[in-house]
DNA sequence: TGTACATCAGTGAACGCGCGTTCACTGATGTAC
DNA sequence: TGTACATCAGTGAACGCGCGTTCACTGATGTAC
């Protein structure tokens, strides 16, 4: 919390914002937040940031460019978290596999705005994080079982999606059942790479 | 295509539309599944259907109960989708299941319209057809390998929905991929099944 | 079978609203000399 | 260090638009007798 001007209205600001691009994107993570990524308007973006409603145009050329800015960023903030959860694989894949997943599942938890700028405003994701991180894992498996590395990093990346969407979102688009994403995340995860032959720790209460 | 009084104007249709409120329910799904259900209007649901735009509140209180009107009809037919392609679990269930994964597949790809108002536009799903389904092939496994059905119903679904929602949409969200949706779906559940400890058919070409 | 009447399912005009966008403008800031 | 000036980043008024919603109305349909 140290960005100059910030939108709290402390002290004089002047005829001048200071930062009213930072700004704007914030108002769209909480409007995105708050109504999804089709509710959000450039209007109330702007009145949100305590400006008129042509300042805007000084910043983006319209909504979409303002949208699309915010879904790269998510895809960079995502990035970053998830590469740092993977800890360059340490002390195991699994371990740190295990990790990586549930450092998605809190980003798609905590950061409700991005995951849906990124998944469901139709921006195409380029090189998505969650697809490096899985080529990491299969990485270090043993040879002879490797499966083919796409099928399972795509297989791994819908069971993320899915357990996100259905069951950990931040707002009010999550449904609740008895156990926790987490918990269900990594059942299923061991579950699968069981399946695939590979020896994975027991699982069992107190594993997370 | 046998509804009275289609939308296509042929013949005189006179003052009294005849069938409103399908014709509103088919223009909701057609703008739907073009914009999204944030982005449909009453208005426009009424321009589609040839009449006023006062016409709707005849059939519906406002736009909200019309979306909540297509969600509901969509988890219907999802469950006879669904229902139907289990064909009383035979030849076995591991076959049966895997109909009803693509059939969940086929669903979202031919219905994004439904599918997106059932599971986008933040209407509670009831009692969801999916975990109905997964419960049933639980239940023809062998007692001792049974696992917590409602963890391996959660992943099923999450795999589904993860799947669907990322590689299988037929609308403009979709990704694309190398392989199809439906292969690496069979394969996912292969292997899923296969880390629970079944024994389940070989994966291979051919096999689907 | 006809007629009178109630009810149903539309019309179309009107309203207030918020949005996106533009425009000429102006206060604030930075810089050359 | 001061001054003149260019540029930047805002203002606020205005516009056209489509939406949601209401209202009194009216044509079409069904029904009692």
């Amino acid at each position: 919390m140290s960005w100059p001007r910030e939108g709290g209205r402390s002290g004089p600001r002047g005829y001048h914002h200071g930062n009213l691009r930072e700004a704007l994107i914030r108002a769209a993570l909480e409007l995105i937040a708050q109504k999804g990524p089709a509710g959000f308007t450039f209007a109330e973006a702007a009145r949100w940031a305590g400006v008129s409603p042509a300042a805007p145009y000084r910043h983006f050329r319209d909504r979409d460019e303002l949208l699309i800015d915010v879904g790269r960023r998510g895809f960079d903030s995502f990035a970053v978290t998830l590469d740092s959860a993977w800890r360059g694989g340490r002390p195991d894949a699994f371990t740190a596999f295990d990790r990586v997943g549930k450092a998605y599942l809190q980003f798609a938890k905590s950061e409700p705005a991005y995951y849906s700028a990124m998944f469901e405003a139709g921006i195409p994701p380029k090189a998505s994080p969650p697809l490096q991180e899985a080529e990491r894992l299969v990485a270090t498996m043993p040879t002879q079982h490797r499966p083919p590395v796409l099928m399972m990093t795509l297989h791994i990346w819908a069971l993320l999606h899915g357990i996100a969407s259905l069951f950990g979102r931040g707002d009010a688009a999550r449904r609740s059942f008895p156990m926790s994403p987490e918990d269900l995340l990594e059942a299923a995860l061991l579950i699968y790479l069981r399946g695939l032959g590979l020896s994975v720790p027991p699982l069992g209460p107190g594993s997370s």
